[in-house]
DNA sequence: TGAATATATGAACATATATTCATATAACAA
DNA sequence: TTGTTATATGAATATATGTTCATATATTCA
């Protein structure tokens, strides 16, 4: 047990990461296509602010990558573990229904 | 995004149940074989209640099961979609090094 | 019945976290 | 330069959450 401690605090924080509505609304909007943040705010209706601050979130945990292109900033999917994981996980929810 | 509302949702709970690493050392525990509370809180070393505050959750969000023996409650996991979330969720992490 | 063991639960405390508001930085256009 | 747009960041507040401690319930055995 002890010599895994490692993994097991990094698995509590990228599901820590995937934990809040706003984050997986944000990596949904992502999973479609790269997007800058005022396109993500007025997609899933928040202020720029939390998006914002929700994405450096998920850019620390090296969910998103970004890019910047002129003034904006456009967010992707870092890897398509996401995806996957999120597959999965709906699956589970679905079936728990 | 609207009507994916309490998808969302579901997926957060979800997600947020597997986001603290003491209920990770319990599924992990039960991965293995069902086990009964004192014996998960000796392996993770945390105290009784504080095992089964977590199993109380874990139950709740359907994660494990439990069947009554005797005086004891062995608890398992519920299915096995816990087990491939934590093997993709691994790969990601394990990546990310 | 009483004592011991296994588990559950309630309250309290401490910590963590998301959002909001205000402000700051950066890029571009006029 | 000034004004506008896009994004980032810091502080503050409110809420949520995990653990501990104490207590309660349930089962078994003597």
């Amino acid at each position: 047990m002890k010599q895994n401690k490692d993994l097991y605090n990094d698995l509590a924080e990228l599901f820590k990461v995937m934990s809040d509505p706003t984050r997986i609304k944000i990596l949904f909007c992502l999973s479609k296509k790269e997007m800058c943040v005022l396109d993500i705010a007025e997609l899933i209706g928040m202020t720029h602010s939390a998006v914002s601050h929700q994405l450096a979130n998920l850019k620390l945990a090296r969910m998103v990558k970004s890019v910047k292109k002129g003034k904006e900033v456009y967010y992707s999917l870092d890897d398509d573990h996401i995806e996957k994981l999120f597959d999965l996980a709906i699956e589970h929810v679905k079936e728990a229904r």
